[in-house]
DNA sequence: TCTGGGGTCCTAGGACCC
DNA sequence: TCTGGGGTCCTAGGACCC
């Protein structure tokens, strides 16, 4: 524990849901709902005007729209996220060089490493910079908890929310924690809350009166051990700045349930392929391969093999989910599927004797040849075949005509758009048939400094430069030569 | 119209080795 | 034909977080 609150948590508010509000005017001040649209959808973001209806997040998208059918509801764009995260990353890295994201919306920052004098006005003044900062290079809020452990930086943080700072002096979060909620404190979810209750635990002071010893025996050592000291505000964890990925995975859940076990196979191999384009792409590979079923009934089970050595080798990965897969149960119908890889190694070469193992699975399987997969993708519709553009609730679209917009709703060979930028006053909306031909996909767009505001400190993705902009590095390439 | 997708960490039992 | 512990790896499941 520190005796001056240089530890900061930024968190920012509402985020997904306010930058989908900064990229379209006609939402700003109106419920926004981002998260899956589908039937199985969850809320992953709501904007404060959704929430005073009730919609929270990880709540299902049919019950939030029960709740408020008014809200927009729209499919998240990463892309977007990422950009804007990069630049807020960016302004914590200017404050210390020990920044600990944690998502792409939050993060910890040691003041102490960043050379700020360890006093309260020097670390408040450094918070109100920031979110200044944030704001005018996003056009965004977010909220600033200052203490002097992580654990209390982001209970301040919250309490902050929306939009302010709030600093816990070292020396009062026991009398601060106390009559608290045990829910308050990280790492304490519904399972662990209900076992405390049923001993007669509710509150953080309730749980430091417990002694450590009944905490383990309740919960088990380290959890035990661990809540014990977060009660009593004891959270010596350091602020860490790079940690390498432990694990790669990915997951679908179906519409309908699947129980076809041709259909079964088919998207297990479809998700091995995306898991090794991940591990691909971040330069890794792993020994232990993961998949996941999830029942028609919610039951979830997993099952896992560990290879010789680690592989970043798409066959390796697709036989062992398969061989995997054969020892499950699918009859009953299957909700989600997923594949994983874990054990990565620190290291992008695979093991030698792996590698060559690998290339020589793969020549008797080509020699064996007859039945490989690709081939027999039934029900999979071919690539390049009839697949009907999707066009999901928020997703930017450029018409050739009309410009940039975004899609506001679709359904009937129907899709509505809503012309209109981040920096355009809200705009209004036509609707076309969904194959017509001078409407396709677009980029985000930046969400400050559209074309009238050219000097400002703008969000430039430099994948999605304007046409300007494109066009006159073209030009600079040019004239080099 | 019930319950996403991407992660982390912990526990516990069995295998295996010393 | 009786019996020790400890350490590590693997597997499966569960809690939790954003």
């Amino acid at each position: 524990m520190r005796r001056a609150p240089t530890i900061l948590h930024l968190d920012m508010d509402a985020f997904y849901a306010a930058a989908e509000q900064a990229a379209k005017p006609s939402l700003r001040g109106k419920p926004v709902v981002v998260g899956g649209i589908g039937p199985r959808g969850v809320v992953a973001t709501a904007s404060y005007e959704a929430r005073v209806f009730g919609v929270r997040s990880a709540m299902p998208t049919a019950q939030a729209r029960r709740l408020c059918p008014n809200a927009a509801y729209l499919s998240p764009r990463f892309t977007l996220y990422r950009q804007v995260s990069d630049t807020v990353m960016e302004l914590l890295r200017a404050l210390s060089p020990l920044v600990e994201p944690l998502s792409l919306d939050e993060a910890f920052v040691d003041l102490e490493a960043g050379g700020v004098p360890a006093e309260t006005a020097a670390v408040r003044a450094v918070g109100e910079q920031l979110r200044r900062d944030i704001k005018a290079a996003t056009g965004l809020t977010g909220s600033v908890g200052l203490a002097g452990a992580k654990m209390l930086a982001k209970i301040a943080s919250e309490a902050a929310k929306p939009d302010g700072l709030v600093v816990i002096e070292p020396g009062t979060e026991r009398e601060l924690l106390g009559p608290m909620p045990v829910r308050t404190l990280p790492g304490v979810g519904p399972a662990t809350a209900e076992t405390l209750r049923r001993a007669g635990i509710h509150t953080v002071a309730e749980t430091a009166e417990a002694g450590e010893a009944e905490l383990v025996r309740l919960l088990g050592k380290a959890h035990g051990t661990g809540l014990y000291a977060m009660a009593l505000g004891q959270d010596d964890r350091p602020v860490v700045a790079e940690r390498d990925a432990k694990s790669v995975s990915v997951e679908d859940t179906f519409e309908v349930d699947l129980t076809d076990r041709t259909r079964v196979r088919n998207e297990v191999l479809r998700l091995a392929d995306r898991c090794v384009g991940r591990l691909r792409a971040a330069g890794r590979s792993g020994r232990t391969v993961v998949i996941k079923v999830r029942n028609y009934d919610f039951s979830t089970l997993t099952r896992s093999e560990t290879l010789r050595g680690p592989t970043d080798d798409p066959a390796v990965v697709r036989e062992a989910a398969v061989r995997l897969l054969e020892t499950v149960d699918t009859t009953g119908g299957v909700r989600l599927l997923g594949v994983g890889v874990t054990g990565l190694a620190g290291f992008t070469q695979e093991d030698l004797f792996a590698q060559l193992a690998t290339e020589r699975e793969a020549e008797e399987q080509a020699a064996g040849g007859a039945a490989e997969p690709a081939e027999e993708a039934a029900g999979e519709p071919e690539a390049g075949v009839e697949l009907p553009r999707r066009w999901h609730p928020g997703l930017d679209v450029v018409h050739e005509e009309f410009g940039a917009g975004w899609v506001q709703g679709s359904g009937l060979g129907r899709v509505t758009v809503r012309f209109e930028t981040p920096w355009s006053a809200p705009g209004r909306v036509r609707t076309f048939t969904v194959d017509d031909p001078a409407l396709r996909p677009g980029e985000p767009l930046p969400l400050l400094g559209g074309p009238d505001q050219s000097s400002a400190p703008a969000i430039r993705p430099k994948s999605v430069s304007p046409a300007g902009e494109a066009e006159s590095e073209a030009g600079e390439e040019i004239s080099r030569r």
